[in-house]
DNA sequence: GTTTGGCCTG
DNA sequence: CAGGCCAAAC
């Protein structure tokens, strides 16, 4: 059963994700529908795990309250996608546009397409969202925020609401007469069953920290609550400013539904409202009441926006800060944070906050997915929607492809370095630096990840040019998917690599692109000691802009760093390429590279002995190598060829060094050993010195 | 068994 | 620069 159908976007996630095949580098939440999460685990795990699993519940709820709202309260498009992508558990989302006109489509299943929809009806869908908006915002006596169920209690309660919503949910389909062919998957509930039995609690010794715990967290909570109800009081006060704007702007609603769409999520999420609460069906006598199609109720649009950004920094603000206190507690207490497994938020939070996040760290500065020599027939059939399963899934390109990741011309490295490198974030984003001196910790990346991470509304965070916000002027000219789609990807990378705008609609998806691998060995690690954060790694691989293959301007780092080290262990490597998702390949081909660099550096160096034996040089002192040095220009030539870096004087001596080696070793006839080499390897590998601090946080010097 | 370095080849 | 191969070191 798939029970994030309001949200084809995050179905697509699931579905399009080209890691499908591994579903252990996805979140959980991912793979299985959400009535079947487990819940029993709730009542063992730390405080943190039941605040953050309430989040999903109600979320979860909230998407339930979708299919209330009937199809006058969800955007048109949405429906379609509802309607359309039900049926087929692996189709492409990009159906879901197509539908809309295509032949296939069931027109049934919603009160009519788009197109012909008449203007009131479109007044009154706009409406019904906006009352959504404000109805899920007033939260309901029922919502957990307004009350702290006793553990116990909370887990029956939990599988009660669950089937109850379940009950529900089948009865409201059927009113709709909407196709429903996936509302049971055995194999999914077979995985549930095998999470249920691994996601217990974990917090038994925690149980003294849990009572203050929970007395903090509900404070924080209802401070939280506290500003969203006045923001909610801000809203309305616009609302009742703009009633009387209504129907000025009715052709440009087609991203406002979207966005409305969305914000009512954001917002229905955040604030814990009644989720439950049944919305008037399309039709209903109160419905009709509240939508009045001849004015319709648009809000003026540039006000809507600014109103928007309001609201989403606001609650962006309010809740990441409350996660942050939150987390800090935990992390401060020593909490176990595995059960977090068990509550990672509903995709629908993802496809909602996460849209915004991936667009905006995309945005501006591209992620360099490696590129793919020989597009595989797989990959033609990911561009159909059935997601990157077979060629792009990570462990099966380790080593087929180019290691060199060439960068698009549009996003030169160096020119990228600043944002993708330095400045993982923008510059009005500094609450996050990415410190790559100094080894990561499981808690500051969870941290940064619940702060900013996929599960928040990264609107503040865009790199983007305003004009391809979600907000632009022209995006309402665009399909929904497809400005998704642009804003997620950048301006210049979707030039570069296409997608779709089947996945456009998806966002999180994106989080699995193909070169999303978990063999990194620090995320990695951290997957292995917390089940939540496989996921995690592959959100942080994007955010923190870590890319799988080396580049460029890895290999002229590289190079550069041979100045320094002629052989530097895999542990340096690592130190010093922290946004290289490290595994075995990509660990062996930087080795390789210095192989490669000492390869000609001894070839040089040999060749220059030679031919200073050649040219009558009898004293090894008069062998020295300068900068004017022609060995010097060679090296220098092959490691600095911009002669952009300043070379360190230890590098000549070195050098000189090796020169001597080599012209004592040939001219004792040492080279008559065919191993006469390794002595000399063994007197310059102790010549390494230490590397500049600079190259652990540029790529690009 | 894995990692690493070196050599050879393309 | 990468791949293959081999050997030494862990």
């Amino acid at each position: 059963m798939n029970l994030s159908l309001p949200d084809q976007n995050m179905h697509n996630a699931l579905q399009g994700c080209p890691d499908d095949d591994k579903p252990e580098l996805m979140l959980p939440c991912f793979r299985r529908n959400a009535y079947d999460e487990p819940l029993a685990s709730y009542s063992n795990g730390p405080i943190i795990s039941q605040l953050l699993r309430k989040s999903l519940h109600n979320k979860r709820a909230l998407d339930e309250s979708h299919y209330y709202l009937g199809p006058s309260a969800v955007s048109s498009s949405a429906v379609v996608a509802d309607s359309s992508q039900e049926d087929r558990s692996s189709v492409s989302s990009k159906d879901s546009a197509a539908d809309v006109g295509s032949p296939g489509f069931h027109p049934s299943t919603v009160a009519s397409p788009e197109a012909e929809r008449p203007v009131n009806d479109h007044l009154q869908a706009k409406r019904a969202r906006v009352e959504n908006i404000i109805r899920v915002m007033a939260g309901s006596p029922n919502s957990r925020l307004h009350g702290e169920p006793e553990k116990g209690e909370m887990d029956a309660r939990d599988s009660r609401e669950c089937r109850e919503a379940r009950e529900v949910y089948r009865e409201n389909k059927r009113k709709q007469r909407l196709p429903q062919h996936q509302d049971h998957n055995p194999s999914d509930e077979g995985i549930e069953n095998r999470r249920l039995s691994t996601g217990g609690g974990s917090g038994s010794s925690l149980d003294n920290t849990k009572d203050e715990e929970c007395h903090k967290l509900k404070e924080q909570l209802q401070s939280m609550q506290k500003l969203l109800r006045q923001l909610q009081e801000k809203f309305l006060q616009v609302y009742n400013q703009e009633d009387s704007h209504r129907g000025e702007r009715e052709d440009r609603g087609g991203c406002l539904e979207h966005d409305n769409l969305i914000q009512s999520k954001e917002l229905s999420y955040l604030t814990n409202g009644n989720a439950f609460e049944k919305k008037p069906a399309r039709g209903s006598p109160e419905s009709k009441d509240r939508t009045k199609p001849a004015e319709g109720n648009l809000l003026n649009l540039r006000e809507t926006k600014n109103l928007q950004d309001t609201l989403k920094g606001e609650l962006s603000r309010v809740v990441n800060e409350c996660v942050d206190k939150v987390f800090k507690n935990v992390s401060s207490s020593g909490l176990d944070l595995s059960p977090l497994r068990s509550m990672c938020p509903s995709p629908d939070v993802q496809t909602s906050g996460g849209a915004a996040e991936i667009r905006s760290q995309q945005g501006g500065c591209p992620p360099q997915e490696p590129p793919h020599p020989v597009e595989p027939p797989s990959h033609q059939r990911s561009l159909e929607g059935h997601g990157d399963t077979d060629a792009q899934s990570p462990q099966d390109q380790t080593e087929a492809l180019s290691l060199v990741v060439r960068k698009p011309a549009m996003a030169p490295l160096c020119s990228v370095t600043p944002t993708t490198v330095k400045r993982p974030y923008p510059m009005h984003q500094p609450a996050f630096q990415f410190n790559y001196s100094s080894p990561l910790h499981d808690t500051q990346i969870l941290e940064h990840l619940l702060k900013y991470g996929p599960h928040t509304n990264f609107s503040g965070l865009s790199c983007l040019p305003p004009s391809l916000e979600r907000s632009s002027p022209d995006s309402g000219e665009l399909p929904w998917d497809t400005l998704s789609m642009r804003s997620k990807v950048g301006p210049g990378h979707l030039g570069h690599h296409p997608r779709p705008s089947s996945l456009g609609s998806v966002t999180v998806d994106n989080l699995c692109l193909p070169h999303v691998k978990m063999e990194c060995s620090d995320l990695q690690g951290m997957a292995e000691r917390n089940p939540y954060l496989p996921a995690v790694s592959v959100a942080l691989t994007h955010i923190l802009h870590i890319q799988e293959g080396l580049n460029p301007n890895h290999l002229k780092k590289a190079k550069l760093m041979f100045f320094y080290t002629r052989y530097p262990s895999s542990n340096v490597l690592k130190t010093y390429f922290p946004d290289v998702k490290f595994n075995r390949c990509i660990t062996s081909q930087l080795i390789k590279w210095f192989s490669n660099f000492r390869e000609f550096y001894y070839i040089q160096m040999e060749k220059f002995a030679r031919q200073a034996i050649v040219d009558g040089v009898n004293n090894v002192d008069n062998l020295s190598v300068s900068r004017d040095s022609e060995l010097f220009r060679a090296l220098n030539m092959h490691y600095n060829k911009a002669n952009d870096f300043q070379v360190p004087d230890r590098f000549l001596e070195v050098a000189e060094i090796t020169l001597h080696e080599f012209y004592n070793a040939i001219s004792t006839a040492k080279d008559s050993d065919p191993s006469w080499k390794k002595a000399i390897y063994k007197v310059i590998c102790k010549l390494d010195s230490d590397l500049p601090e600079e190259f652990k946080t540029s790529s690009c010097l």
